[in-house]
RNA sequence: GGGCGUGUGGCCUAGCCUGGAUAGGGCGCUGGCCUUCUAAGCCAGCGGUCGCGGGUUCGAAUCCCGCCACGCCCA
C-alpha cells in the first residue's frame, strides 16, 4: 500500500529520470530532497552540471519545463535547483479520505511476515529501576511499538539474570539479615523492590568489609553455575518480589513485556554445555586447563587482555557463555533480533557477536544508550546514589496534578489527566534525545511540561477533540475539499509526512525522529488554530475534516510513543 | 595503551548514515497577545568560529586524516 506523499515522490523521481534520459541521454540515480519551506521536494542539478559541463541553472530550467504529472502541481527552476510543488487539492482529498478510513491504522506499513524479538530492560532484579537506566525500557518499548506499526511481528523479552552476583548478594542479604532478624524492615513504601533493595545495599557493604561474607556469596554463585535447582528456586522466591516491583514501574510507564527469560534456563537445559562443546571445536577457541576462552587477537580487539573467557578453571560457565546460549535460542525463534543495552555492555555485546558468528548463528542488532547520570556522577544502587524511577514518576504526577488543578473546572478527571501528562513528559523527554547521547539528569528538565514536551502534543490533541466536541455535528463527506489558507496547507502537508517518518524512524531505528515529528505536527496545528477559525466559519465543514484528521494522526503518534492521547486537559 | 560513542548560541537538542539553498527546535532572557473553538498556547527580539587543524569537492555540521575534551568499557 502506498501513501499520497510517497506517490508524489515516486512520480517526481520518475519524471526526473525520464527528462534526464530524454534531454541528455543519461541514466543516473535520482535523489530528491525535502527542503524546509522552499518546496515540497527539490532536485539539485550540480552533479549533472559537472557531468554535462553546463551551468546548473540552465539545466534546471531545461528539465523543469519537461516535468508534468498528476501529483505535481508546479515545477520551478531556482538557481541550480528544481523545486517541486505538490498538488494540494488532490493531496487534501486523498489524504483526508485515507486518514478517515484507516483511523488508528493510518501510517501502518505492509505486513512483513517477519518475526523480531526485542530484548530490553533486562535489569538485575536486585532493586528498583533507577533513572540511570530508564532509557532502556522506554527506547525498547517505543522501538517495539514502531516495529509493530511497521508490519513486523514483535515479541519483547526481558532477560532475567537470576544467577549473577547482584541476585546472589540480595539473596544472601535476605537470608542473613532479614530471616535472622538482624535488621528490621522499614516499610517506607509498599513496593517490594524498594523494601528488598535495602538488604542488597547492606549485604554489598558487608561483602566489601568481610571476607567471609564475600566467600558465602561466591559459594551461592558457584552453586547456581553448577545448576543447583534447589538454590535457584530459593533465590527465585526472593528476586521474584523485586521483579514484580520492576514490572509495576514499567506498567506505570505503559510498558508491558511479553516474555521473561531466566538465565538459569540455559544452564539447566544443558544448552550452555552444548555450546561450550561446539565452541571448543572451532579455531581461535583455546583451553587453559579447564578454562575455555576465545583468542581475540584475530578479531582486532587489542585490550590489555586478549582472552575472552567462556568458562572458569573449574569448568563452570561464565555470564558470557550463557548470554551466547540465550542468543542462539532467541535466534531460532525469530527472523531478527534487536537488543537495547547500556553502553557499558558494548564489549560484551561485541564478544557475543564474535562467538555467534563463529557458530554461524544470527547476531543481534544492538541499540546502545548512554547513561543518565547525576550532576554529582554516575548513579549506583549499591552506593545509594540514585534517583529511582518511581520517585521521578511520583514527583511528575504531583507536579502535573498542580497544573491540572489550576485549569480544572471541577468536572475533569484530575488523577487520570495528571498521570497521563506526567508519564508522557517522562517518556517524551527520554525518547526525544537520541540514545547514544549522554544525559545529565535534572529535575526541571525531566519534568518540563512546556515547549518541546509531551504535554504540548497532548494539548494540541485535546484542542482538536475540544473543537470536534463543540462543533457537535457529524462530519460529512465533502466532495470538493479546498484549502487556501497557508496554515491549512502547511498542516495538510505535515500530515502527509507521517508515513514517511514511520518508515524512516524504523529504518534508522531512531524513535527520536518520531518524537520530533509529533512536536512539529502539534506546532503546525497550533498555527492553524491561531489563523483559522473553525466553528462558525463559512469553511466549518472542511476545517472540521482537517481537525479530525489532525486529531487522528496526533493520536497515532502518541500511541506509538506510549503516551495517552488525552481528550481534555 | 586499545576499542566504541559523543562534542552544534548561557543550557538542552535536531540534522550527520545518503554532502546542496539564510544550520531547524526547545529552555532561559527581553517585550507583546486571553470580550470568539482550552494561554500546557501564540507573536516579536537577543543570542551560533556546528570542539580544533588539515584534506576531498563546484559545494562540508555532514565524507576522509590528525589532534583535543568528555562518557562507557578492557571480562
Amino acid at each position: 500500500m502506498k501513501y499520497p506523499f510517497e506517490i508524489f515522490k515516486e512520480e517526481v523521481i520518475m519524471q526526473l529520470e525520464k527528462a534526464i534520459k530524454n534531454l541528455y541521454n543519461l541514466e543516473i540515480e535520482v535523489k530528491v530532497e525535502k527542503p524546509k519551506e522552499i518546496a515540497d521536494l527539490a532536485f539539485p542539478c550540480f552533479q549533472l552540471s559537472k557531468i554535462l559541463k553546463k551551468d546548473a541553472r540552465e539545466i534546471s530550467k531545461e528539465i523543469s519545463k519537461r516535468i508534468k504529472g498528476e501529483w505535481i502541481k508546479e515545477t520551478k527552476a531556482m538557481g541550480g535547483y528544481i523545486n517541486f510543488y505538490i498538488n494540494v487539492d488532490k493531496l487534501a482529498k486523498e489524504l483526508i479520505t485515507k486518514i478517515e478510513k484507516m483511523g488508528d491504522n493510518f501510517g501502518k506499513l505492509d505486513k512483513k511476515n517477519l518475526k523480531v524479538i526485542v530484548e530490553h530492560t533486562s535489569a538485575n532484579p536486585n532493586g528498583p529501576l533507577h533513572v540511570g537506566r530508564a532509557r532502556n525500557p522506554i527506547i525498547g518499548d517505543t522501538i517495539a511499538r514502531l516495529l509493530k506499526f511497521g508490519g513486523y511481528d514483535v515479541i519483547t523479552q526481558y532477560y532475567v539474570d537470576d544467577m549473577g552476583k547482584q541476585v546472589a548478594t540480595l539473596f544472601w542479604g535476605v537470608k542473613n539479615l532479614k530471616e535472622k532478624g538482624k535488621i528490621m524492615e522499614e516499610k517506607t513504601r509498599k513496593k517490594p523492590d524498594h523494601t528488598y533493595v535495602v538488604y542488597y545495599q547492606i549485604a554489598s557493604k558487608l561483602m566489601e568489609e568481610d571476607e567471609r561474607v564475600k566467600e558465602e556469596i561466591e559459594e551461592i554463585m558457584r552453586k547456581c553455575e553448577k545448576g543447583d535447582r534447589k538454590i535457584l528456586d530459593e533465590m527465585k522466591k526472593i528476586y521474584k518480589n523485586v521483579l514484580e516491583g520492576i514490572v509495576e514501574s514499567l506498567r506505570m510507564l505503559n510498558i508491558e513485556i511479553d516474555e521473561f527469560i531466566e538465565e538459569s534456563q540455559f544452564v539447566l537445559d544443558g544448552s550452555v554445555e552444548k555450546v561450550i562443546k561446539e565452541l571448543e571445536r572451532l579455531p581461535h577457541v583455546k583451553k587453559e586447563g579447564k578454562a575455555v576462552y576465545i583468542d581475540l587477537e584475530p578479531f582486532g580487539i587489542h585490550g590489555r587482555d586478549k582472552k575472552f573467557y567462556l568458562t572458569r578453571s573449574d569448568g563452570t560457565s561464565l555470564y558470557a557463555i550463557r548470554d551466547i546460549a540465550y542468543h542462539i535460542w532467541k535466534g531460532e525463534r525469530a527472523d531478527f533480533l534487536i537488543n537495547v543495552l547500556g553502553e557499558d555492555h558494548k564489549l560484551e555485546a561485541k564478544l557475543v557477536e564474535i562467538a555467534l558468528k563463529l557458530l554461524n548463528k544470527k547476531t543481534p542488532e544492538v541499540i546502545f544508550y548512554a547513561f543518565v547520570s547525576l550532576p554529582e556522577g554516575r548513579m549506583s544502587t549499591r552506593k545509594g546514589r540514585v534517583v529511582y524511577l518511581d520517585d521521578l514518576i511520583e514527583e511528575a504526577i504531583e507536579r502535573a496534578k498542580k497544573e491540572v488543578e489550576k485549569r480544572s473546572n471541577g468536572e475533569k478527571d484530575v488523577e487520570y489527566i495528571a498521570r497521563s501528562v506526567a508519564i508522557g513528559a517522562i517518556r517524551y523527554n527520554i525518547i526525544k534525545v537520541k540514545p547514544e547521547k549522554a544525559i545529565i539528569f535534572k529535575w526541571e528538565e525531566a519534568l518540563n511540561f512546556e515547549g518541546e514536551s509531551a504535554p504540548f502534543i497532548q494539548y494540541a490533541h485535546a484542542r482538536c477533540c475540544s473543537i470536534l466536541r463543540k462543533a457537535g455535528i457529524k462530519i460529512e463527506e465533502i466532495n470538493d475539499i479546498k484549502y487556501n489558507h497557508e496554515s491549512e496547507i502547511n498542516l495538510i502537508k505535515m500530515l502527509s509526512l507521517f508515513p514517511e517518518i514511520i518508515k524512516e524512524s524504523i529504518k534508522t531505528r531512531n524513535p527520536s525522529m518520531l518524537a520530533e515529528y509529533s512536536y512539529s505536527l502539534a506546532s503546525c496545528f497550533n498555527a492553524f488554530y491561531r489563523d483559522c477559525r473553525v466553528i462558525g466559519s463559512d469553511k466549518e465543514k472542511e476545517r472540521l475534516l482537517l481537525v479530525n484528521a489532525t486529531r487522528q494522526v496526533l493520536k497515532n503518534c502518541l500511541n506509538l510513543l506510549g503516551i495517552e492521547a488525552l481528550e481534555e486537559m
